[in-house]
DNA sequence: ACACATCATATTCCTTGTCATTGAATGACG
DNA sequence: CGTCATTCAATGACAAGGAATATGATGTGT
């Protein structure tokens, strides 16, 4: 039978369990975001999206699928997606089939940059995940 | 050797084990700040900062200790004890020794809320973190 | 005692994220 | 068709965090 000794015990490992993700999350994330940021001149979010867009390079991608694979919110999505577009990094392309959607395409400048950024961002996890 | 195939592989996995990080990360921290905002109408940073504080309660809590034990910044810091005192949860005392510092405390009712509010949190944890 | 570096915290300004709402397009069905 | 619900994306208002800076207190060297 569990005492109340056990189970404070038991809180206090799930406590530092938690509080060791988080470092571990905020230490590499933080670490890419800078990287990112001095050599590209991007955000840790905006490489994410561009990450995904360069996946789904053949299948056309929509913004609604960006959605599904991030933590993001819908609207995080579309603001980060403004930013790059600004950049001119992705550009949005209407679709014909259903005038809602839309579809994302890295534009040549985009392809380039993510090139070079994906490298950085291997390299940085790989240092931060171990492995 | 490696080849470039073994490369394009090991990054894939790395991406998807930050990915998967990453998903865990949100989904956990999302949970708990809903419940906590919902039951209790603070959100996980202000928690955590109680929580903190609530722990070094022995040994009167420093912000500088503080912000040595969270990802958070030292103004991210400053600001959630703002919110901590306005909602009179915590109070501020000057220390004599050295008149930069503040020594934080637990009110009443901060103590009374950090009670109930730890038990959620703990059980959330354990349901996301499993164990 | 004075000038100056350093430290603990607060504050300002800017960026980014979320929530709620909107607008437009589509689908479902009588 | 006509209505009504639903879907995709954008937007505006607002909250929260970060970087840089301000403020005030301490320490240090001379």
């Amino acid at each position: 039978m569990a005492t109340t000794r056990d189970r404070q015990l038991h809180d206090r490992q799930l406590v530092e369990q938690w509080r060791s993700i988080q470092n571990s999350y905020f230490r590499t994330a933080g670490a890419i975001d800078r990287a990112l940021e001095a050599k590209f001149d991007i955000g840790l979010n905006e490489f994410e999206i561009l990450d995904l867009v360069a996946e789904s390079e053949e299948s056309a991608c929509r913004m609604k699928a960006l959605g599904e694979r991030t933590p993001m919110t819908q609207s995080a999505v579309s603001k980060v997606v403004d930013r790059l577009e600004k950049a001119g990094l992705v550009s949005r392309q209407t679709c014909v089939d259903d005038r809602r959607s839309l579809f994302l395409e890295l534009t040549e400048e985009g392809r380039a940059l993510h090139a070079n950024a994906a490298v950085e961002h291997r390299a940085l996890l790989k240092e931060n995940l171990g492995s």
